[in-house]
DNA sequence: TTTGACCTTCCACTGTACTGGAAGGTTCAT
DNA sequence: ATGAACCTTCCAGTACAGTGGAAGGTCAAA
């Protein structure tokens, strides 16, 4: 299969997948003799992985971590629990933060319904923030 | 006042600073006969404004247009209240997506509790992503 | 006078995940 | 034979908010 087969059959740009081999995220392909990519059908499953990986929130550093302990034949489950595991804890932290947040730009929010206030003093920036 | 001593001030660094007034959100300050940057008390309060709003999660960019227009003279109050308002909406939508993927991650965490399957297949990456 | 702390500009780099474009080679149909 | 569609490499740039370092100028104290 060559790049731009690829490339359609997992919904990214040839540009994508080249820059995901020079990343070590995919192994460098066979080549064809006229230097062509030639891909396995494998790669097709790797591509989807890459795909749910970065969906499930793992950086391609990560992913690429998974899939190069798979290709020397070992099963990557623990370190992918570990991987899970960690980004959950990453996810509890960020959405505490963005709840605050919220909170906070909820009030500004709120407190800058009045149109135009003549209470703001000449040496501040905004009276809101 | 030299830069050193507003970086000290406002708990940032005299490169930040610089990165500041390149990036149009300080005005250029006055300089001393030597050059070195001159501040007056006023920059304090900006300092002290733009880290109020990137508290609040408004980009830089956001943080110098109310600042271009508050050094024009005029009052930014409704273009602050419509900013608050974008990043309220925007907020809302970012926790719902997280809370949704922390969901998803929560499961394919737990579906990997059980230590090294035997049920993987050789032709798919990882029986949990 | 010389040391050290401070300041100046300029250029390049960080991390993340790509994207754009130039210059050239290959394959296939017409 | 020629044009389109595809492929190759390499270089450079995107957004974001800075950070690092080199080479040199300024100022106060010892």
């Amino acid at each position: 299969m060559r790049i731009g087969q690829l490339a359609e059959a997992t919904g990214t740009t040839t540009k994508t997948l080249r820059f995901y081999e020079e990343s070590g995220l995919l192994p460098p392909a066979e080549r064809m003799a006229s230097g062509y990519r030639d891909y396995t059908d494998d790669a097709v499953g790797m591509v989807g992985f890459i795909h749910r990986g970065q969906a499930a929130g793992l950086t391609l550093a990560q992913i690429g971590q998974i899939l190069r302990i798979r290709g020397h034949g070992q099963a990557p489950c623990s370190h992918v629990r570990n991987l899970l595991g960690g980004r959950l804890r990453e996810l509890d932290a960020q959405i505490a933060e963005l709840l605050v947040l919220r909170e906070t730009i909820s009030q500004l929010h709120a407190q800058a319904a009045e149109p135009e206030p003549d209470t703001c003093t000449a040496n501040e920036v905004c009276r809101y923030i």
